[in-house]
DNA sequence: GTAGGGTTAG
């Protein structure tokens, strides 16, 4: 793409314009990289917005086709208010959105999680006259699907394919997809046959998916058995497949069988992905050959497979267990040198490394540094410090970091206290665990009995009978009382 | 001469 839009330079300097078709080509190169996924995503959609601008002051109009992939690109990095701009002035511009933007845009949402705003757009295409076709369905099908609500994923499914004469395999696909990701293999399996039933072919998305399921229920004779069928109906295994199985293989600790795999798709000519040679390298990483593991992670640029986050996440939190957090930290300066931003989760694996294997005032300090920089963090980020300040007995640092938990707009859960709670009792911080406690009732969460039984121990073996009554009577007030009459008689054999 | 959308794996 470099040489391409230097040599759309070297044009212009020539004196020769370039006209639409030349913005088309260099549009078509962007939307290329950007499905090739990894570093370069972001930083294509920014080419291709400013090819947008360069052709509007040109006076060029751009085509649907040419919106339609700013769109996509948008939504691919969950820029949906910047893409309803987009919509908005292409038809300002007098180009009418078909039953591709919408269905794109509509994907976007879905895919994000957006599934209300989806069905707005839904709505509005509909009442626009623009007929949604299995593509639309199929976004919205994947929307409810994620959201987990599985029983109305299925409602919609069902009306979808009995209203319809021709069924599409994709949509058949993506339920199975549902029930997989629930772990529910059975109800996946029973789609399939009747998908079989009423003859419609499978693809290999389907067996993949399947796959999937089995390995998920370590049902690995199962999964293993599919490649089979797979043959059986004339399709052959596909990256997905092998780097479904190879995983499932690591996860078992059965690594040789997971190499012997990576050579079979070798052998026939089945092109590994940075998936398949991450789940290698996670490989590589149980068996602690973690020089082999950052040798294959070079070899995979030199093999044009670029490694994501999820990579580095892999090495990294390794590197972390192994105490090596120097090098651990070289690989995430290597991330930011290949352009790579690093993940959320990259950063909860540094701070967990630190905490757990290093110095916890360097946590401490990566945190604040995080934050000055504005870096996105997640929930985990914050938890992990602050139960290794419980843990270490710094409870002012705990607290200092819970609130700024809080003030980040997280939401607490009751298993965040608790984690606080439990470290705070195992040190016989009663006081603190109080205070926490105490912010949990405020925060509107009620108490379970786990979190009960931790502290009511915790007073006992302090002695602090006053403590013990009060959170009994707390516990009566949250219907916590199965244990009442234990607890008295654990009260009288305490004052005997 | 150019040109858009769905499902699966870490």
């Amino acid at each position: 793409m470099e040489e391409a839009l230097e040599f759309k330079n070297d044009m212009e300097k020539h004196g020769v314009e370039p006209d639409i078709v030349t913005y088309n080509i260099l549009a078509k190169g962007f939307h290329l990289l950007g499905l090739m996924g990894g570093a370069w995503k972001t930083g294509n959609i920014e080419e291709g917005l400013k090819l947008r601008e360069e052709m509007l002051s040109r006076g060029f109009q751009l085509s649907i086709i040419s919106y339609s992939v700013l769109l996509s690109c948008l939504c691919k990095s969950a820029r949906f208010e910047e893409a309803l701009i987009l919509l908005y002035e292409m038809e300002a511009l007098g180009l009418k959105p078909d039953v591709i933007t919408y269905s794109i845009l509509i994907h976007g949402l879905c895919k994000k999680g957006e599934v209300h705003r989806a069905i707005l757009l839904y709505e509005e295409m509909c009442l626009r006259r623009i007929c949604p076709n299995y593509f639309t369905h199929g976004a919205i099908l994947l929307g409810i699907c994620e959201k987990g609500n599985i029983s109305e994923a299925r409602k919609y499914f069902d009306n979808l394919i009995t209203s319809d004469l021709v069924e599409d395999i994709v949509l058949y696909n993506i339920m199975m997809g549902g029930y997989v990701k629930l772990g529910n293999i059975a109800e996946a399996v029973q789609l399939y046959q009747k998908l079989t039933e009423k003859k419609i072919t499978p693809s290999i998305v389907t067996f993949n998916t399947l796959i999937h399921g089995f390995c998920k229920s370590n049902k690995l004779e199962e999964a293993w058995r599919l490649l089979d069928t797979i043959k059986l109906h004339g399709l052959v295994p596909s990256v997905v497949t092998y780097t479904t199985l190879m995983n499932a293989y690591c996860e078992v600790g059965n690594i040789d069988g997971m190499l012997e795999l990576l050579r079979e798709m070798e052998a026939k000519a089945v092109m590994p992905t940075h998936v398949t040679y991450t789940v290698v390298i996670k490989g590589l990483c149980k068996q602690w050959k973690l020089q082999e593991s950052i040798k294959l992670l070079e070899d995979m640029r030199a093999k044009g497979r670029t490694p994501d986050q999820i990579t580095y996440n892999t090495i990294i939190q390794c590197l972390c267990k192994a105490r090596d957090l120097s090098k651990a930290f070289q690989l995430h300066d290597e991330m930011l040198l290949h352009n790579l931003e690093p993940s959320p989760i990259t950063y909860n694996v540094l701070i967990n490394g630190l905490c757990v294997y290093g110095d916890l005032k360097d946590a401490d300090k990566l945190l604040l540094s995080l934050e000055d920089q504005k870096v996105s963090l997640t929930k985990v980020a914050y938890t992990t410090i602050v139960k290794a300040h419980c843990a270490k007995g710094d409870v002012s640092r705990a607290i200092i970091f819970f609130h700024q938990m809080v003030e980040k707009g997280f939401k607490i859960s009751i298993r965040d206290y608790s984690a606080v709670i439990n470290r705070l009792c195992k040190r016989c911080l009663i006081n603190e665990a109080k205070y926490f406690f105490c912010m949990m009732l405020s925060d509107g969460i009620s108490p379970d009995q786990e979190i009960c039984e931790v502290m009511l121990n915790s007073f006992h073996q302090q002695g602090d009978l006053y403590s013990v009554f009060e959170l009994l009577a707390e516990m009566i007030k949250c219907g916590l009382l199965c244990d009442l009459s234990m607890r008295n008689d654990d009260f009288h054999a305490s004052h005997q």
